[in-house]
Order: structure tokens, then sequence, then C-alpha cells
DNA sequence: CGACAACTTGACCATTATCAAGCAAGGTGG
DNA sequence: CCACCTTGCTTGATAATGGTCAAGTTGTCG
């Protein structure tokens, strides 16, 4: 794996994160900090794999700073982005022996690494631990089936509008939803996420600027102008 | 809930599934298992609502008999099904107070019900049931990321192939799929599990006969006479 | 400043959806 | 026992959403 590792430091970028807390996401939040300070940090630059598929799946990761894209291959070239982790998700939650994704750094990511044995194996006596994990786990279910939804019954549309509000809510540091939206990957990326081809996920940008909804200053900022009406299209 | 109840006898439909263990599907057998002796039967009439979406979630239910799908609706009528569950698969996997989802038996059903509260408060000091838990967890996570893949990059016919082999593969008694599959679902189903139209549904099969991957001896029952070309076709 | 990658736009096309009609199986009442 | 109705499924014709191919633009980095 192409990162650099270093010891944990007691001050992570979590702590900042973990200083307001506001209903389910306070638990998550915590969980991911106790997870967290479990392991050591590693590096990864833009654009390396973290972990492949089909490697042995050995770690837990938690991202505390950038952003992660968790892949899934069709043998053809297509491509299906399950997700994308920003600060403070976890991801590599297996429990077979090898990935069934690959994770991939859309940003240069700070990251901290856990061993999942160890994880697990200090649960069994730690129920704080113990309800960590579940919270995590259950986040990523949650998350999971919400996408599925979004797959196979939403219009490009729709997708993009859901896309576009869920990234500035989970990108938002306080309990308000950011109203300027980094785009931190590429439409490619999104793309892959949404389901649809670059092209659509272009030319859905560009209607939604037509219609007074969004802004787009640059390609990868985006001005929620008119937030109820992304809502509307979010069906 | 329009359900029967009645005690659980220690000898019920999982015991026979049980008898053959092979890999992965040993131990999240097994795990059903155990949840479900720690339930009681209940039983629920084709068609009729297990649970409603936005009630409070109370209950892990096993399937003993029968099948059940795992619904979410948008807002006007479109309709996702996230999961069909088996004989031996478990559901009302909810972590927050209320159903993301609705279940509905698809055919008349014997399930075994537990009390989401009782059972994670064991599992703090059963270490096997923990264990059995995290199996039905992982095991539910893991599927909905494969049908993530399904909805948003394969066609149409590598839905329908995917899903066939899918459900020839679990509703195979032994370690063998089965070669003729029941569908127990209509075609309205089907449909809105595979983020299709029951038209498009209907002539992907036509067209699979047509090409001799598959007949139809009736409407609801499929044999599988290629399973090669199925799996191809499943990319 | 030039080269390359990322993004946008346009024209056209294909897959899948929609609308509509017909068919088959199963159940009910005469 | 059969006609009739209902429900679920199939098929056809047409439309639309989103995909493909291609060209052009913008932005970034050396």
């Amino acid at each position: 794996m192409n990162v650099h590792v270093a010891p944990l430091s007691s001050h992570n970028a979590l702590n900042a994160r973990g200083e307001g807390r506001w209903g389910e996401v306070v638990e998550v939040s915590r969980a991911a900090d106790l997870v967290s300070s479990l392991g050591t940090v590693v590096q990864a630059p833009r654009n390396s794999e973290i972990f492949g598929e089909d490697e042995p799946a050995e770690y837990i990761y938690v991202v505390l700073s950038g952003v992660v894209r968790i892949c899934k291959l069709l043998g053809d070239g297509r491509r299906q982005i399950e997700a994308f982790c920003l600060t403070g998700d976890a991801f590599g939650w297996e429990r077979g022996a090898t990935n069934r994704f690959s994770a991939e750094a859309v940003s240069e990511c700070r990251l901290a690494r856990v061993k999942r044995s160890i994880l697990f194996a200090r649960a069994s006596d730690d129920a704080e631990l113990s309800q960590a994990l579940w919270a995590l786990t259950f986040a990523e279910l949650h998350r999971a089936q919400d996408h599925l939804l979004l797959l196979g019954r939403k219009t490009a549309q729709e997708r993009v509008a859901a896309f576009l509000l869920d990234l500035a809510r989970r990108s938002a540091s306080g309990p308000e939803a950011a109203t300027e939206v980094v785009l931190p990957m590429s439409r490619q990326d999104i793309a892959d996420y949404l389901g649809l081809t670059i092209e659509t996920v272009s030319r859905t940008l560009t209607s939604l600027e037509e219609a007074a909804i969004i802004s787009l200053p640059s390609s990868r900022r985006v001005l929620l102008r008119d937030r109820h009406a992304l809502r509307r299209l979010d069906s």
C-alpha cells in the first residue's frame, strides 16, 4: 500500500469535529473517535490505492482528513462507487478474509488504521467499543440501503439533487448544512457513484444552474441557492 | 400486525436446513437458528404487512418458511424492494427507534420473532450470540452492497440473470444450486427489486427463453437450461 | 506558454419506460 | 359444469431518459 505510516497523535482531526454533537451524529462521530484512538495514522496520497479488491482484509480505517472512494469493478471496466468516506467515516467493514472492494484516496488523506482482529477482540470485553462498532456498521448499512433506493428508482435529477444535499450535510462543520459545497471528486467519480455517465452529471448540473437552483462558480464549487427546490427534486 | 402468534417449537423449519453445512452458509444458517431459538413463532398470511415504514422498530425476525419482501417507498409511489428474505434469512436490522422499511409476506410465512432489545442485551454476555448477530448483519450489508452494483451498473439482462442465479442458489436445499427455480413473487415484485418495470422483466425473461438459456413451463417456474450462459450474462 | 486533463456541449442513438391491448389461469356464481 | 370476471402476465407500438461519440472549452501544472 502506497502510504506513509506515523504514530497516532492524541490530538487528531476528529477532536475538532467532536466538539459539537447533535442527535445520531454524536454517537457515530464518537464511535469513529474511539476506533481511531486504537490505530496508527497513515497518509495516502491523492489517487493512491489504500487497499485493492480481493486483497486480504486486515484493517478498518477511519478518515481523519480527506476523502476516500470505495469501489467495485465489473469485468469490463464498469465501476460502481459504493461510498465516499469523509472525515469521521470508517471503512473496511468486511467479515470474510478478503476485501470485496477497493479503496482509493480521492484527495490526499490522513487515515487511522486499526487491525480488524484487534478491534473485534477488544470489543468482546469493552462494551463502549462494541457499541461503537455496532453504530458504525449500522451507519454503513443504512447508507447502503438509501443508496440502493437512489440507484433503483430515482431519476438523474433526483440523484444529483440527493448527492448535493448529502454532501452539503456531511461536509458541514456545524448542525447547519453548508450552502457552499466543494466537490473533492471528479465528475467521473460522481457519475460512478450515482450510476450515471459523466455527461449526464454535467448536463444535470448545468440544468440545475439554469433553473437558478444552484450556481457553479467553478466546476468543483457548488452554491446551493434554492435548497427547497433541491429537496423537492430529491423527492 | 396481522399475524398469529404461537410458542416456538424446538423442532422448527430451520433444523432441516441446518443438517447440511458448507462454508460461509454454515455460519449464517447457524446464526439464524440461534436467534430464532430465542423467539416466538408468528404466522403472516400472504401479502400481509409484517411491519410498516416509520413504525417503531422492536423486533428482529427470522424466516422459518415462506418469503418476505423488504420495501421502501418514494413519495409518488415508486417502490424499491431492498431484499427478498427466504428461509433462514433475518430481517428487521435497525438501530434507530423506527423502521426504515416495511416488510410484507410475499407468500404465507412462518417467522421467529425476537425483541431486538433482548437480543442485543443478551449478546453482551453471550459470545456465540454476539458472533451470530455480527454474521447476520454482515450478510445483510454484503447483500446490500452487491445489490448496489447491480442497480448502478448492470443492464436489464444482467440484472435478471443475476436474480435467477441468486434465487437458484439460495433456494437450493443442498450445496448444488437448483435447476428449477420457483418464483414466489410477482413480476411487479421482481421489477421493483431489480429497478426495472414489469414489462422489461417479462420481455427479458422471454428473450432468455428464446435464446434457450431458460425455459418457462409456467410464469412462476423457471428452468435454468444453460447456467454458463446465465453466468456470462451476469458479467 | 504549451500540454494535458477535466469538464461541457451538441448531435444522435439505444435501452428501457410508458401506454395500450390481448391472453391465460384461477376463482366465483349461476 | 361452464360463462364470467379478476388478476397477473405478455406483447406491441411509441416515447423519453439517459448513453454514446465527438468536438470544443476551461483550467491546471509544468
